[in-house]
DNA sequence: CTATCATTTTCCAAATTGAGAAAATGATGC
DNA sequence: GCATCATTTTCTCAATTTGGAAAATGATAG
């Protein structure tokens, strides 16, 4: 027991993990939009992602070459929703969480193929209107 | 905020700090004490409580030569009522837990000054009944 | 089967953490 | 002041964690 609420505190513990569960509360997300979002390697977000699966946070379900994560209830640890209540209670007006908020709308109006062709360079200028380049406001 | 909220969650995802937090549910405990039940260095527990006193979820007092240390509210940190509220309703049956609060139980019977005395020897024998030279057990 | 793409895993370096020993600090009492 | 005791602060070491590059895996399309 102390262990498996360790484990899910621990997950909760980092700021980039908490960025990814309230990206998530707006629904189920593909990696490369969330790789995207936060400008970080498939690889830091693909083991910030695995740890809060192995931490009963998160559920996933694999569609084609994509793989979808999502909230998870209690299914996987009793003390997940109590952790995401507070989670989603807590960070809703900091500005970093706002700021991925905005990114993922920008995100999300584009096909996927595309953010995942260009996630990785940190949201390439606009989807389809014509943006010519946004200023890079590189941060954290 | 995000930052907050991190310091919080990273001082509740430690087991040995959980267990202080759980010993201090009952009320506020003298150092000495809480060294006395986890049978850990007083260096050790000082530097988690520390860690818990920096995330706002706990307040001390100092009373002579000892220092007492209880739960704190939303003085300290806004986010410190949700998290405690949180260990408060989880790990009423943790065997280390519910271990804790025995141990607790025969070190808050005997005087302050005996348990520091014996306490880091790791609770000595019975309190004031009849032993001659409380082994000297150093484990860890 | 091959090429391609999304994701995960492995490997490695840098930073952080947890634990105790030893030294430093604070407070009491003579 | 000096001795003593409780607590905290260094200091050091072993273990863990984080992030990216590179390799491995899974799945689709031709």
């Amino acid at each position: 027991m102390l262990e498996t609420f360790e484990t899910v505190a621990r997950a909760v513990a980092d700021s980039t993990r908490l960025r990814i569960l309230k990206l998530l509360e707006g629904g189920e997300l593909c990696v490369c939009q969330i790789t995207a979002v936060l400008a970080l390697s498939p690889a830091t977000v693909s083991k910030h992602l695995a740890a809060l699966k192995t931490a009963g946070l998160l559920q996933h379900r694999r569609d084609g070459k994509w793989v979808y994560y999502r909230l998870a209830g209690r299914e996987l640890n009793p003390y997940a929703p109590a952790f995401l209540g507070l989670v989603r209670a807590a960070l809703g007006e900091d500005p970093t969480v706002a700021d991925d908020a905005h990114r993922l709308a920008r995100v999300t109006a584009v096909p996927l193929a595309v953010v995942c062709d260009r996630g990785r360079a940190g949201l390439g200028p606009a989807p389809q209107a014509p943006d010519p380049l946004p200023c890079r406001e590189s941060e954290r």
